[in-house]
DNA sequence: GGCAAGGATGTAAACGCTAACATCAAAGGG
DNA sequence: CCCTTTGATGTTAGCGTTTACATCCTTGCC
């Protein structure tokens, strides 16, 4: 296998010098359009390939953002990554991905991996971190976004939304309805620190009516969540019979619940009313349509990727930014 | 902010040469126990972090294996990349993961981008890319699988089976349950070329049982799929109302029809069978339980990132690997 | 005790590119 | 007509690491 070319072979065969080749493939360089399609054209020729690693070592710029999400298998992770990745490469970086399957360990290890690649800033999802993660990312200098989250001490920058308060929005929506005896499920997996942040808000907003918030039962760590909610609304139907409604962590773990009742001939919302939480495209299509809560996980990532970019061209500081998750009420929780 | 730390301040600090700094950040490099330890020690309290950019440089080895997958957003893709990652980084190799969007011009940028960065082998899904993009991946000097698919000409190894024999299986099964009148659903999009695969294995296995195969219809762009299943089954049934069974393009598509079904009183599978494709949790969940194809994903991605490891070990050459889909049948087919 | 073998460390150069500065020709202004 | 300005190109050095080789000090063996 023969090496690949370099500038030098492509300065060589246009008969410039390298840093005239350096200049034709960047864009605002001043050289001679004549010149620069002579040496595109040789460069085609030779097949040669710019090594970004070299350019990034002299000019001390990598082009990465790097980027930690809990599961790759997440619409919403996913949506902010597609809104990130399309906003930043738009602005000529490049993303590096990583998933921590909900592992803090793993993220540490992942930033760690990525820091060594010296990214130009740093994307993670929420607020809980390892202390050796924190010390990184603190060190890094770089400038670091959490997403997703309201961290209780932000190491940089922060795109996201209070998990906890939010859950108000569902709890004021199936009282007003009249429903009383409310229970959640999830929350209760010590990896998924969202759905914790969530359960906690809605014991809060349980308690702000004045209401027994006793009906908890979990779903356990957040892969599977279908099969876990149907899982778990078996046991909540075992040992709370008379619930009136059921908020789920997450509208998978919703729809779980949901096809649990199907088979039970449990009727939802006469019976049981049942909401979800991030507004799931099977939230819109299921049978009775899931009440839910949209986080915009879109906006979450042009938010973060506005901010990178902000902070990576002037110096100056820029502002964190609240996201405003919505109530969107369905069927599910209907008279 | 102040320069980071280089191996030249470590290698100051410690009293030794910059070389011994980099003996003791290999794992293999004979350095005395004691020296790298301190070493290591000096290190962490200057805060050094290894810069991989200066060492891919010098050693010509990136320690990256680009991955380019069509969405993010899909259970399939994101097990086989999950499983890629796992063993790959096992071995000590990033992945570079990005998403063309099923834009076959998108998937040509993003390989264009990836080869700056000069990765150790390139993975992507799919038989299918544009002249210029099958061009760069011949001519990268670097293995390059394609996944998925059985390409007709393969541009290097392969991981895959066919999407269109596979349909046999589906065919075949629901002749057995006395279904004759079988529609497909989707396959109609041309940026899905794994649908139209599909949708051409069931055409073919349709006239091997010597059945007519006109209900044909189309579900639309693989965006949105169980919006597009609930919609293009109220297509379906008013255009062929004495249909006795479905076979949708994947489970999400088969879940919107699902849904559709129940809207509109129409039991399955009593008067409707329906199938899927792709084995998602919800074809797990859902009521009835969907029938499907599972495509083993994860064997994909453990296959191809066997492959890349042997193929970067010794360069011996390797053998494609053929991935065997399996039916799954559930209650949506039954009886 | 001498000498080979091997482990630990050091020195010099190079990986492929770009920052910074220098050079040169052509153009423009008084 | 000379001097400044501008645009196009070249020269030199260096980004932070590792390869390749050299050196030195032990260790063990006859």
């Amino acid at each position: 296998m023969k090496r690949s070319p370099t500038m030098k072979d492509v300065a060589y065969a246009a008969g410039v010098s390298v840093m005239t080749v350096s200049r034709a493939f960047k864009q605002d360089a001043s050289v001679g359009e004549k010149t620069r399609q002579m040496i595109r054209e040789k460069a085609d020729e030779l097949g040669y390939v710019f090594d970004a690693t070299a350019a990034n070592l002299r000019s001390q710029r990598s082009d990465f953002v790097a980027v930690t999400i809990p599961s790759l298998n997440n619409a919403n992770f996913a949506a902010t990554v597609v809104a990130l990745t399309g906003k930043l490469s738009q602005a000529g970086y490049q993303v590096l991905l990583g998933h921590t399957n909900y592992d803090m360990m793993r993220e540490e290890e992942l930033i760690g991996q990525f820091l060594r690649r010296r990214p130009e800033a740093i994307i993670v999802t929420g607020g809980r971190h390892t202390e050796r993660a924190r010390q990184m990312l603190k060190n890094a200098g770089v400038p670091v976004i959490e997403t997703w989250d309201i961290p209780p001490e932000p190491i940089g920058h922060v795109v996201g939304f209070s998990n906890a308060d939010t859950m108000q929005l569902l709890v004021d929506h199936l009282v007003g309805m009249g429903r009383k005896r409310i229970a959640f499920m999830g929350g209760d997996s010590e990896s998924d620190t969202r759905g914790q942040d969530r359960r906690d808000g809605f014991l809060a907003a349980m308690s702000g009516h004045g209401l027994q918030a006793d009906r908890l039962v979990g779903s356990g760590a957040p892969q599977k969540p279908m099969q876990k909610g149907a899982t778990a609304m078996g046991a909540l139907l075992d040992q709370f019979p008379d619930t009136d409604a059921v908020i789920c962590v997450s509208d998978l773990v919703g729809f779980g619940a949901l096809s649990e009742c199907q088979r039970r001939g449990i009727a939802v919302p006469d019976q049981i009313a049942m909401a979800g939480f991030g507004a799931y495209d099977i939230a819109e299509v299921c049978v009775p349509r899931l009440t839910t809560i949209d986080p915009k996980p879109t906006e979450i990532g042009e938010c973060a990727a506005g901010l990178v970019l902000q902070l990576l061209s002037n110096a100056s500081t820029a502002e964190n930014k609240m996201i405003a998750p919505a109530l969107i009420p369905a069927q599910s929780t209907s008279a």
